[in-house]
Order: C-alpha cells, then structure tokens, then sequence
DNA sequence: AGTGCGGCCTGTCCGC
DNA sequence: TGCGGACAGGCCGCAC
C-alpha cells in the first residue's frame, strides 16, 4: 500500500496527536510480522513522551528520550488515532496508547509490516543505514542519479525503485514519474542520458509533492490516521489505467511486468 | 557488484 | 456456488 506520499501523509497526520503525549500501555496483540515485534516495549515505553514523529524513507520514526520506536505499514498497513475504548479489528497487531485516553493503532491485514526498537543513532540500524537519499531532498537530482545510473544494465523503472538509489519511490509514483519525465520505464538505466535524468528527478519530486498534497493515493484500503482515502488516485496519469486512453494523447495505456511488478505507461508519450 | 527472483501474508477478483 | 490461480501500494535475503 504505503509509498512515501502515505507515510507522509500518515505522519503529518498523526504527529499533532501524539506529540509530548505520554504512553500508557503498548499492546501487541499479534507479535508476528515481517520481523518479530520486540516482547518488552510496555516496559521501554510506558511514562515515556513521545518526542517528535519522523520519517525515514518509508518507515515512521517514534522519538523517545530512550530511543526511537520504528513502524513500517508493508504494503497493506495503516495507522488511526482512536480513543482507547475503541472496538478492535482483527488486523490491529500493535498500539500505543496515551495518557489522554487516545491510542494509536496500527492495522495490517497482510502483516508485511513491521516494528522495531532502537536505543542507538536510528539512522545506523541495519535497515536505514544503506538508503539512498531522500527524494524531496537536494541530494537527489539529476546529477546524482545519471553517476549513479552509470554501467548498470537493468531498467530505469527498477532502479528507480531501489531503495540502496533513493527511497520511497513505489510501484505507482515510479511509472507516474517515468510518464511525467516522458521516459520508457523499460529503458536500460546505463544508457540514459543526463538531460533525461534532469527530467526524471524533477518529475519524482513533483509527483510525490503533488501526491502528499492529496493526502497519498488510495486504491484499495489505504486510509489517513482519520479514516480518509487519499484522492491522488484521480489524479493518476497511467497507474492502474491498462486498455484505457492516455489523458495526453489519446493512445491506450499499456500495462509490462518489469521486475516482478505491473508497470504501466504510454508508447506514445514515452521514449 | 549488480541483478533477478522467491517468499513473507491475507484479501479480492476472475475464469472455469 | 466453489475453487484455483493471479494479483495487490514493499522489500529482505539469497542465489547466480
């Protein structure tokens, strides 16, 4: 589900609620998924305030004075602000819950998410320490993305989507990008030219910027900390459009597995 | 070293 | 109506 328009979006909306709030409880009622969630966090959390709520990639940075609590949604997490006494549902693995009587819930029918604690510099762990940069930050550019593209062999959508080149650049917002660009998502990645990569960073960043602006894209069941869909679905220029008319041109909209992911794009406008 | 693929899970949809 | 298979917004870990 969540690329990084949806995390952020989740971020930015749940940050107000739980900002110097202090913890209650932790509750894990499923403990299993993708990593195992750490057994003690009652214990490490409870009488702690949160401090700030970040975001690294695609994975929600809990601060703590202790250390920093790490969420990530997979592909089918979301995360509400709830009062406690809230009914729950069966996919609602893991929750924080606060002094003020509110809980933060994170649900996950699929369980590609995952929960983490860290008592050292979070940006060291393991799974952020490799990380390309930020897309919305001016370490991304043209520039850093033609070097780094140089000799390798694969298609410009897959490496697009590596997060070791940047993060946060999903399965949607990497064929929306590549349209935008006017760039062929099965173009080898080594052989594009610098003037392309110019376009293409520029075109990631303003596709994930418009993306936030809509608060994310909402397929299926992607939801806001409120309940809310994100409406960048309407705004969609080729994702999920297979056999329909490009809204450039005219032509249909194509639909290739390149990696093992459906990549959608339009012959016409893409070179 | 770069690249491609299997697998982790559950839900939904489509064709038979 | 039931059932199998494909597919879904991610991404680690492992082969080659």
């Amino acid at each position: 589900m969540p690329e990084l328009p949806e995390v952020e979006t989740t971020r930015a909306g749940i940050a107000p609620h739980i900002e110097q709030q202090i913890v209650s409880k932790v509750i894990v009622r499923n403990p299993q998924l993708r990593w195992p969630v750490p057994a003690d966090l009652d214990n490490t959390l409870r009488d702690q305030s949160v401090r700030s709520l970040k975001r690294r990639a695609k994975y929600l940075l809990f601060e703590f004075n202790t250390g920093t609590l790490m969420i990530h949604l997979g592909m089918s997490g979301s995360m509400r602000i709830n009062p406690i006494d809230t009914a729950i549902g069966p996919y609602d693995h893991f929750e924080l819950q606060f002094s003020n009587g509110q809980c933060l819930r994170l649900r996950d029918p699929r369980r590609f998410g995952s929960v983490h604690f860290d008592t050292g510099d979070i940006h060291r762990h393991p799974l952020l320490a490799g990380l390309g940069p930020e897309p919305l930050s001016d370490a991304f550019n043209g520039d850093y993305l033609f070097r780094r593209s140089r000799g390798r062999r694969q298609s410009i959508k897959t490496f697009i989507m590596d997060s070791r080149i940047v993060v946060g650049v999903g399965n949607i917002y990497a064929s929306e990008a590549l349209f935008e660009a006017g760039i062929a998502p099965g173009r080898q990645a080594g052989k594009t030219t610098r003037p392309r990569y110019d376009r293409l960073a520029q075109a990631i960043k303003h596709t994930l910027d418009k993306a936030i602006a809509k608060g994310g894209t909402t397929l299926r069941d992607f939801t806001s900390y409120e309940g809310q869909p994100g409406y960048f679905r309407h705004e969609l220029k080729v994702y999920d459009r297979a056999d329909e008319a490009c809204r450039i041109c005219g032509d249909i909209v194509r639909v290739r597995r390149l990696g093992q992911r459906s990549t959608y794009y339009c012959t016409t406008c893409q070179h």
